[in-house]
RNA sequence: GGAGAGAUGGCUGAGUGGCCGAAAGCGCCCGCCUGCUAAGUGGGUAUACUGUUAAACACGGUAUCGAGGGUUCGAAUCCCUCUCUCUCCGCCA
């Protein structure tokens, strides 16, 4: 969320800077309900006030007395009336916090206005089509790919798009997993193996509720959420904490299952493993002062580009416009992958400035030079999710013999150098 | 799942209806003192919201003793529900 205060003072500016996003506000609205919200409070604490000062005269009264009774006959009334009042004041309250909930980040000023995705800005791009295989083809075409990914049975055991990855392609998966860990430790980033499912709380502090709600699967009977991402467990580590400044930039990786509805998305663009239920990734994140943010994400995607490089990987990555960041976002690239048999490009990873809007719902703060708290800035990205570069390298590393031949890199984990065939 | 105990400020830990935002100790900060890191001594030491204000690190108010409800003129303190922690039993990968 945004700072209170700040919204007050410069409603123009968050109208004017969330105007560029996708999402509809009525700021109005909002701050009609802040100034609703804000009589009730001085209403209800200048009654409550008069009921305080009055419940310690009574303290000093003998108990029994005359004077003491007809006190307590006076301040019947006045208790009722501060009920009343408080109840109107929690009631202005919870409203004003669910509208002020739904105003999204405001993006940063280096963010490229744009109203679709149309108009996300070619940043950087890494490698060619040289790079790939003249056998390249689309991966589900290949011809043993429904065997060592089995989405039919995991249609059978669970539902369309929750795959079985059999023996080599298990192993692969698993590699890269490792891999990606590996390289992720070694700049710097501590490991984490956090819960997958997480309550509401957790949720709402990444941005996710309300905002996403359709998106994740419920567990209603314990009222937890399963995570779309490492972000939603990962992020909320620290909610309610105060770091020390020292402790800055405060990184983390993480491996996890993410699970995602994606209800209503179904054709040519879901085939095979371009957008399944349940994937493995591996995220990044950092904790970082909110002085060094934005150096902070550019470091963040730099590394997150290295491990597809390292993977030979031709990529490309996109700074988003406007209209096609997220909720919380203030500024976001996405690294995408191109896949040459589909001869598409998809998208790997996502890394992200949340500036201190996520850490002010999940209320990170630090101590800064002057002594003072402040919230921190959360920054996270991909590096990587699976299906897709598992795709990628399928379909780049396509052999005339109808194999794949296995990222160096990932060679020796694998044990071999050809996998399928 | 069953039985019992518990949840208080950065930490330890008092406090069973009013004068308790909350004793005391520790820690931390500022000052004094002492010829050197120690001891002693005086003071200070939460956060959020909100009002006044041009604005405040200024002054005032309210809230916060696990969470939510209730009783009461008044709740850290009494009652109910929930969550979590610990101990014991059962069950189980």
């Amino acid at each position: 969320m945004l700072d209170l205060k700040f919204f007050r003072e410069n409603p123009d500016v968050v109208r004017e800077a969330i105007a560029k996003k996708k999402f509809d506000c009525d700021i109005e609205a909002i701050l009609e309900l802040d100034t609703r919200r804000r009589a009730a409070v001085t209403e209800a604490e200048a009654l409550r006030s008069q009921q305080k000062a009055a419940n310690n005269e009574m303290a000093e009264l003998p108990k029994g007395s005359p004077e003491f009774l007809a006190k307590v006959k006076e301040m019947k009334e006045l208790s009722s009336k501060v009920k009343d009042l408080m109840a109107q004041q929690d009631e202005a309250d919870a409203a004003f916090k669910a509208a002020f909930l739904t105003i999204p980040n405001m993006p940063h000023e280096s963010v490229p206005f744009g109203k679709t995705e149309e108009e996300n800005v070619v940043f950087k791009t890494w490698g060619s089509t040289d790079s790939i295989s003249a056998y390249a083809k689309p991966h589900y075409d290949i011809s043993w790919f429904p065997v060592l990914v089995d989405l039919a049975r995991g249609t059978k055991v669970t539902g369309s798009g929750f795959p079985f990855f059999m023996g080599d392609v298990a192993r692969l998966v698993r590699s890269l997993l490792q891999f990606f860990l590996d390289e992720n430790t070694a700049a710097g980033y501590v490991e984490v193996m956090p819960p997958i499912l997480v309550n509401p709380e957790s949720a709402t502090a990444v941005g996710q509720l309300p905002d996403k709600e359709g998106m994740m699967y419920y567990c209603g009977q314990d009222n937890y959420y399963l995570i779309p991402t490492a972000e939603t467990s990962v992020t909320n580590l620290y909610r309610d904490e105060i770091l020390e400044m020292s402790q800055l930039p405060l990184k983390h990786t993480a491996y996890t299952p993410c699970f995602r509805r994606e209800a209503g998305s179904y054709g040519k663009e879901v085939r095979g493993l371009n957008r399944v239920h349940q994937f493995d990734k591996v995220e990044l994140l950092k904790w970082v002062h909110p002085g060094n943010s934005f150096a902070e994400l550019d470091s963040l995607r730099e590394h997150a580009e290295s491990l597809l490089e390292k993977l030979g990987l031709h990529y490309r990555t996109l700074l988003m416009c406007t209209g096609d960041i997220g909720f919380p976002h203030a500024k976001q690239f996405d690294l995408e992958v191109f896949a040459g048999g589909q001869k598409r490009w998809l998208e790997v990873s996502s890394c992200s400035c949340f500036t201190d809007f996520q850490a002010r719902r999940a209320n990170i703060r630090f101590r800064n030079e002057e002594g003072k708290l402040e919230h921190v800035h959360t920054i996270n990205g991909s590096g990587l999710a699976i299906p897709r570069v598992l795709a990628a390298i399928l379909e780049n590393n396509l052999t005339e013999d109808n194999r794949v031949r296995v990222p160096e890199v990932l060679q020796e984990r694998v044990g071999k150098e050809y996998i399928g065939g």
